[in-house]
DNA sequence: ATCGGCTCGCGCAA
DNA sequence: TGCGCGAAGCCGAT
């Protein structure tokens, strides 16, 4: 079980409180880094604390992404001192913030969980320098620790999935449940500390919408029952908008406030449904984890592969009979009726159905006047909208979309060269294109009647 | 409705 | 060195 950590710098382990550092994986359940924390500090017989630092504006979110997160973190935070863990969260940047906040409880030890970001990153290698105590990372999101699963940047998923299946026995078991906590800080200690929660009451007005999922582990635990109760057995037609066969549970899982584990074990089993289901949740995923960890332009042209960047370069001077701004593309003013509906959809709920994201991503680039302001158009609005924006798997996607990461050639087009293209008149060979507009229309009618 | 050509490069067999 | 095949397609021919 501890090949799911490691040391992110050298220092010498101190008597004294464990602290768990969280910023990707935000559940109190199913959550290595907290176990792997809890096992620390029961055998040093020392207190553990659980700290997260809260930053407004975080990648250019909406507000309603922030209200997901921290309406779910308070829920999380109620659940851990059920188990007399104190979940206290300070407002500023981690490697800023942790430093003084250890010295304060003296800690002798700080485990945190992983993301493959570059901000993520950064904050990371600069707390490990700051600390004076071991910093320890635990994959807690990836069902394979993202550098145990691949030690490079995979070609495609055809060459990730075999490491993955040779792996998946030993990593998908659930951590062991938290214990309640003997160990508990000094008063005056505790003390000190509160007064750096500057969060104690929830600032938040709730969400009134209906379109949009509701925050939270007991919320993404009840969407995932009722998504293999009701939607599993039509997975297969996930890639009709219409059906809504979707799992939909992106959002709980980018807060983490849903371990991809736990969706794994409950739906694991023999039927093409739940396999197709796993091989997203694990292999498509953690793929996208793969890219970004391994791939330092994972948001940038240079990240394309070399065949998409060579086809890009020699179809940038190709007319773009279309082109429109951000703002356009904002307020959904396309001349394309299915691409306004899947904005308007994104725009309401935060969500679009996975097929369109592809085709929505697709025509920024016929859009644009070159694939590098189609990549960061892509990525603000994707950032900006969705839910589970500013996640690897959005990055990769747009890579995928735009740039040809993780597919092949084909057949030369306009604009987009060699990096598959898909259509309008594609779409409705597939799918009954204005059954979609309209129930993007309905659902308007009802959000505002 | 279904099929084939388009086209690249990794991983593996030989 | 050759070969099979891949994360979601497109289009035209049959």
């Amino acid at each position: 079980m501890f090949e799911r950590q490691r040391p992110l710098n050298d220092r010498e382990r101190q008597p004294g409180p464990v602290v768990c550092w969280i910023s990707r994986d935000l559940r109190a359940e199913d959550h290595w880094g907290l176990a792997l924390a809890q096992q620390d500090a029961l055998e040093h017989k020392q207190p553990l604390l659980v700290v997260f630092c809260l930053q407004s504006a975080y990648l250019g979110a909406l507000p309603r992404a922030f209200s997901f997160m921290l309406t779910g973190l308070y829920e999380t935070k109620a659940s851990l001192a059920e188990k007399n863990l104190p979940l206290m969260i300070l407002e500023g940047p981690p490697q800023d913030m942790l430093p003084d906040f250890c010295r304060l409880a003296s800690a002798g030890v700080v485990y945190c969980d992983f993301s493959p970001l570059r901000l993520a990153r950064a904050w990371r290698s600069q707390l490990a320098e700051k600390l004076s105590i071991p910093l320890i990372e635990v994959d807690a999101h990836n069902v394979i620790p993202c550098w145990l699963a691949s030690d490079h940047q995979e070609y495609g998923a055809y060459t990730f999935r075999p490491k993955v299946s040779r792996l998946l026995d030993r990593f998908l078991i659930a951590p062991p449940a938290l214990l309640s906590h003997p160990f508990s800080l000094d008063s005056q200690t505790r003390l000190d500390l509160l007064r750096l929660d500057k969060r104690e009451k929830l600032p938040l007005a709730p969400d009134s919408s209906n379109a949009q999922p509701q925050p939270g582990s007991r919320a993404a635990k009840a969407a995932l029952q009722s998504f293999i109760r009701e939607r599993l057995a039509l997975f297969d037609r996930r890639n009709d908008p219409n059906e809504r066969a979707a799992s939909g549970l992106s959002p709980w899982l980018h807060f983490g406030q849903l371990a991809p584990l736990r969706a794994a074990l409950d739906v694991r089993g023999p039927s093409a449904q739940q396999a197709a289901f796993l091989e997203e949740l694990i292999v498509r995923r953690e793929l996208s984890d793969n890219f970004c960890y391994y791939n330092p332009a994972y948001d940038q042209f240079a990240g394309f592969p070399s065949w998409a960047q060579a086809t890009l370069l020699r179809h940038r001077g190709d007319l773009r009979p279309h082109l429109y701004s951000l703002d356009q593309l904002e307020a959904a003013q396309t001349a394309d009726p299915l691409w306004n509906a899947a904005q308007r959809e994104l725009s309401a709920s935060g969500q679009m159905p996975g097929y369109l994201r592809m085709y929505w991503c697709k025509k920024i680039l016929e859009w644009t006047p070159d694939p590098e302001t189609a990549q960061a158009h892509a990525i603000f609005l994707n950032d900006r909208y969705f839910l589970d924006g500013r996640d690897p798997n959005g990055y990769a996607g747009i890579a995928w979309s735009i740039g040809g990461v993780h597919d092949r050639a084909w057949g030369e087009r306009p604009v987009f060269g060699k990096v598959r293209q898909m259509t309008l008149a594609g779409c409705r060979r597939k799918f009954d294109v204005d059954r979609y507009i309209q129930s993007v229309d309905a659902a308007e009618r009802n959000e505002h009647g």
